[in-house]
DNA sequence: GTTGTTAACTTAACAATGTTAAGTAAATTA
DNA sequence: TAATTTACTTAACATTGTTAAGTTAACAAC
């Protein structure tokens, strides 16, 4: 009943009521099986309203991505206070795959589902910003590393180091997420599985003396 | 027009050319946006034929895994004749890229969709057989390597070791498919990512004193 | 204070989708 | 020749994302 001229706050708000009610949908039930009626009906307006806010439900999604990517930006700030920068890479993937694991349904949108590929400028996060950016923080750690001396002595690309150890921790990840319940394989402890990768990204990565403490 | 009881032979006949009828379409345009209806129309039936042989969309999807599954199997099998153990792993890594990264949508339905699990028992493949099983493909080569004594002393649990190459090449052949079009990253070569990761694979697990040759 | 105008909504409606129900016609059987 | 079965088809349904067409309240102008 109540239409008035809402100031740019209030729209704000509403915006961010559709995104969160929409990403409890998306994340427990997935995207594909969330309808627009049903996203509107939980904060009660119409579905026509979330329209008014997202141009459709791709433009909503990428909204929810964005604030996830911001999620785990900063779910990995802390371990970025680790001065060794083995370590913190290490610890690094460990946060990574936690938040993968402990929101599957968040990083399967995130990673793992098919989208139209976005400019980073029209995007609310800021790129190379360490509090918004993870693959800037994972960039950043691995520099720190080959600042120190400690990859083997060819590698020196750190995009393509961070981009080799972000496929060995996604690889687990997504297998996990996507195929654990397959009974075709017989799967490994997950724990495992995860520890034995980043052992050998290390010793693949470091030169032969440096140790994982 | 004409119907009139098949045999069996027919009726697998049919059900093959729908097959290759939805894995064309499904490969060109994705899963989600192929319809049912533009199936059929493709082999000149109605699309509730479809159901005469499949129970539903995702029936067919796993059917056409199924032999997506076999055709990885069949891509990989040469590689199996390569004698030395290290140097047939190395090839069967560059051998399951090469099929993720040629055959990216049939690649994503086999390993990136989100599918209900299926039993093995149901499926027309025959597990642990050389010729149709891919994992069981890479875990004799692992088992081979390690028979070697490759493999660093501490590893010893065959499908933990496949099941981290796998992931491995996973990681880099599934982020190439998803996300490979994101401007928010910096890519490097496909081809670096993957040669990188094999290298770090290899070093990572197999003893330090075992070359790549 | 009536009269627009605009903002924030709603209900109706559309075309498309997966799927099911209800035929239909040819071959086979009785 | 009649009945049944098989292999299909056309109609129909409920649900989806999305758009069009209102509706109602606040505000501005005269």
């Amino acid at each position: 009943m109540p239409p008035k001229p809402k100031t740019q706050i209030e729209r704000q708000q509403l915006r961010t009521l559709i995104i969160d009610a929409a990403r409890e949908l998306f994340v427990s039930r997935g995207v594909a099986a969330v309808t627009m009626r049903e996203i509107a009906k939980r904060i009660n307006y119409s579905a026509t309203s979330i329209y008014l806010h997202f141009t459709d439900k791709e433009a909503l999604l990428r909204a929810i991505c964005d604030s996830d990517f911001l999620a785990l930006a900063t779910s990995l700030k802390n371990t970025l206070l680790i001065t060794n920068p083995v370590e913190r890479l290490h610890a690094m993937g460990r946060g990574y795959a936690a938040f993968a694991l402990t929101h599957p349904n968040h990083y399967r949108m995130m990673f793992m589902t098919e989208r139209t590929p976005c400019d980073p400028t029209e995007s609310s996060l800021q790129q190379n910003n360490a509090e918004q950016d993870a693959y800037f923080q994972l960039k950043s750690v691995v520099s720190d590393v080959h600042a120190a001396g400690c990859f083997r002595s060819d590698l020196h690309d750190a995009d393509l180091i961070a981009q080799t150890i972000w496929a060995g921790m996604h690889g687990v990840c997504s297998l996990q997420i996507n195929m654990s319940e397959d009974k075709w394989i017989q799967w490994s402890n997950i724990s495992d599985r995860l520890q034995l990768m980043q052992q050998v990204m290390m010793r693949g990565l470091l030169r032969e003396n440096i140790g994982l403490n």
